[in-house]
DNA sequence: CCCACAAGTCGCT
DNA sequence: AGCGACTTGTGGG
């Protein structure tokens, strides 16, 4: 269930489609892929009432998203993670240190985090990451090499490995 | 609080 | 290659 706070958002146009970005008050707190219609991307501009900061962070988020689309490093806005688990929070950073074109097996960043056996765990706080792309869970793939699973969709996870060079076993 | 599930991993056949 | 056992965090009853 989402209990709904004041969010602002704000449509983020790329070649792959309109991306949906969320903001709270401290920062992104939710990326969503493009909805299957991508129809009027005013419908969810609210340019008179969002606060400057709002606008900066978009700034830097649209530019972050467009890059690492194209398999490129960037800066990121600040990043909400409110409301979420400890383990979570732990993972996603984890992540974030993965560079464009390296990849980490789930096992690897249980290891990191210093639970070794939360592998599954870590696949767990995967999908449940509300921000993909800018924490590239996409960069996470089984202990052989293989895909593994993605809930945005295999596609997605296939198309951005492939575009930023890494190979993967089928 | 207990129970079932998940984007894993390893060992055995 | 295929199948099952074991593991941990999380969400629902």
């Amino acid at each position: 269930m989402f209990m709904k706070r004041n969010l602002v958002e704000l449509p983020i146009p790329t070649r792959d489609g309109i991306f949906l970005a969320h903001y709270s008050k401290k920062g992104l707190a939710e990326l969503n892929f493009p909805v299957g219609s991508a129809r009027r991307a005013d419908q969810w501009t609210l340019r008179r009432s969002v606060p400057t900061k709002i606008k900066k962070w978009h700034r830097t988020t649209e530019t972050a998203l467009k890059k690492i689309l194209a398999g490129k490093k960037s800066k990121l806005p600040p990043l909400d993670w409110t409301g979420k688990t400890e383990f979570q929070k732990s993972a996603w950073k984890q992540m974030l240190k993965i560079s464009p074109g390296k990849t980490k097996s789930y096992g690897e960043v249980a290891t990191a985090i210093k639970n070794p056996k939360a592998v599954r765990a870590v696949g767990g706080a995967c999908g449940a990451n509300p921000i993909p792309v800018l924490v590239p869970c996409h960069r996470i793939l089984a202990a052989n090499k293989k895909l593994g699973g993605f809930s945005g969709g295999l596609d997605w996870k296939r198309s951005l490995l492939k575009r930023e060079g890494i190979k993967f076993d089928v």
